[in-house]
DNA sequence: GCATTAACCACAG
DNA sequence: CTGTGGTTAATGC
């Protein structure tokens, strides 16, 4: 399961790697295990020791946290991404899990080579904090999404996020079930079917199972806006 | 009151 | 894991 990593000539390297100099690069190598997940396996848990940032090169990966009364997806994302910053760099323990949710290439970095990074390399540093903030401006408009809008709008929303920031292209595979949707912008399951129909009988979208293909999009804009 | 929205429940593929 | 129908509670004219 476990490879010794060459990252000097990784084909997946973060724009905060490119900084790094050959002498850190061999660190990394030094302190990072990589992994190939499949679909459904867990990258990190919530409530456990964290010891790792991990770097997600490539697939999908869904955030989640359980909550006093049930789960809740709080993001959806895909590589290159790290993963688990807010809650290894100053937390002791996972704060929310990390799923993937397809085939994913993972690299496991020692936290204390990534702090050392940090700390003595500005520019390195400057990328992460770049990746966190628009982390965070990401998270602000889900806020807005799942709090403002009605269910139509909601779901709409997440389909226009799919199609733009996950799998850029009118017709995708849905990530996750019509359950894991619904906890995902804060619906039940059954709401997340019905939604879904009206949007294929009223010509919006395309349902065949999990496969979803934007028909009007221009109309699915102005759900999600005013739901 | 009346309509709308969405959750909850139960049952069936 | 999904879809559907009935019921119910909350909210807004």
């Amino acid at each position: 399961m476990f490879d010794n990593p060459s990252c000097i000539n990784c084909v997946f390297k973060s724009p905060a790697t490119k900084f790094l100099s050959d002498n850190e690069i061999i660190q990394l190598e030094q302190n990072c295990a990589v992994a190939e997940l499949k679909p459904g396996e867990k990258i990190f848990k919530q409530g456990v020791f964290s010891s790792n940032i991990i770097y997600l090169k490539k697939g999908i990966v869904k955030l989640h946290i359980e909550g006093p009364y049930k789960e809740q997806i709080l993001k959806i994302t895909k590589g290159p991404t790290y993963l688990g910053i807010p809650t290894t760099f100053d937390e002791k323990y996972y704060r929310y899990s990390a799923t993937t949710v397809e085939e994913t290439g993972v690299c496991f970095i020692n936290i204390e080579t990534f702090r050392k990074f940090v700390q003595e390399n500005g520019k390195f540093a400057y990328e992460i904090i770049i990746e966190l903030c628009k982390s965070e401006i990401s998270l602000f408009k889900k806020c807005i999404n799942r709090s403002q809008k009605n269910a139509r709008g909601r779901i709409a929303d997440a389909l226009l996020f799919l199609k733009e920031e996950i799998y850029e292209e009118s017709s995708f595979r849905l990530p996750l079930t019509r359950n894991e949707l619904g906890d995902y912008v804060n619906t039940t399951r059954e709401s997340v079917s019905r939604i879904l129909n009206e949007f294929h009988n009223e010509k919006i979208i395309k349902v065949t199972g999990r496969d979803i293909s934007i028909l009007n999009e221009k109309l699915l804009n102005i759900i999600s806006k005013t739901g």
